[in-house]
DNA sequence: TTTAGAATAGTCAATATGGACTATTCAAGG
DNA sequence: CCTTGAATAGTCCATATTGACTATTCTAAA
């Protein structure tokens, strides 16, 4: 994930300390990523090191100190840069679903529908939380888009998981997991000559 | 990801060693995850050391040494848990696209669309790359549910684009990110009483 | 009024990840 | 027959990430 981004994006908006920086994407930001406080921190520093932000250090009271960051001439640049490459680029995405979908034939069959029943209901919740966000915004406010694209692709596992608890009613899934996967190499456009033999 | 799942269930099939396993993955299983070679060393490492996997070496000429490695019960024990909580659990998904979305308005408006007609060509470019694989499996193979997940993912991803696009076409993005943020918090069904202060 | 729990503001040590590297062997072309 | 590039089999070191922890302050309720 883009954390430079999202943090030099933040710091761009408004100078904040890291606890106020850690809140925000912790609450406001959830549904964007789950950038961890020791992550974040670590980020600042190295940020500072590189002058793309400077520490101011303040203090309340009998509290530790605050340092508050606030981006340089050098952070905007590499902000700007960051966000052009994030905008045009369509990074490959994987699914953690994908994995256990792998070794479905090496569990029986019916307790496997049973347990994607629950992760079925799982992605109903879920998209019932979600759909009460959306409603709540204007359609143009940033904080729409992810919302939004997140319903989307709440929608989709929806579909998805429908459409593989039907399979899975019907037909039972292969179980020669290895012969399939070579098979696939097999089957892909290379041409023979520069086929290689097995391992 | 569950990477742990991933090579227990592949050394479930097969024994294999260090290699073999990398090949696997970053050939056959593309799609899947991208976990790298040292990712994967370090973790057959660590289920060796947990009695979840047993090596054995062996050496073929002047190669450096095989370690072949089998899944022990105790990893077959561990591989079934695994498997159970993947197939049940809807993990939160996050998109890295989001993260330049929150950040449009820092942008001018024709230079931010530009830069998503270039995303949207990049999906399409996949999109026909993996329909092609899909298009080439059996329904029911394992290596045909990844790449149908994948698809259906990519076309949601291009109906967003389409979507946000056309929006961006009819009006333009809102400029106070943070106070959009905010408001969302407020809008959320809390009850006043509990209701902080700002920082 | 005291006291428990949440909020504030971070740190530490352990783990996970990945770019770049080593070193050998094989296969094909010139 | 020699060389060059790919395949084989991993390792090293630097960086990123996180669970668990510290320590203070505020707030609301008993």
């Amino acid at each position: 994930m883009d954390h430079t981004l999202l943090v030099l994006g933040l710091l761009k908006l408004e100078e904040m300390h890291g606890y106020q920086l850690s809140d925000l994407i912790d609450k406001r930001l959830k549904y964007l990523t789950d950038l961890k406080k020791p992550t974040l921190y670590h980020l600042l520093g190295k940020l500072e090191q590189a002058g793309a932000v400077t520490q101011s250090v303040s203090r309340a009271g009998n509290r530790p100190e605050r340092r508050t960051y606030r981006l340089t001439a050098v952070g905007e640049k590499q902000f700007r840069a960051l966000l052009r490459q994030n905008l045009q680029d369509a990074p490959a995405a994987y699914f953690n679903d994908d994995i256990g979908l792998l070794f479905l034939s090496e569990m029986p069959a019916a307790e496997a529908r049973a347990l994607l029943e629950q992760k079925r209901a799982a992605v109903d919740a879920r998209l019932a939380e979600i759909a009460q966000g959306v409603a709540a915004h204007d359609a143009n406010s940033p904080a729409y888009y992810t919302l939004r694209h997140h319903q989307l692709h709440l929608l989709t596992e929806q579909t998805w998981l429908a459409e593989l608890l039907a399979q899975l009613k019907k037909r039972a899934v292969r179980e020669d997991i290895l012969a399939c996967l070579v098979a696939a190499e097999l089957a892909a456009a290379v041409p023979a000559k520069t086929r290689r033999r097995k391992i």
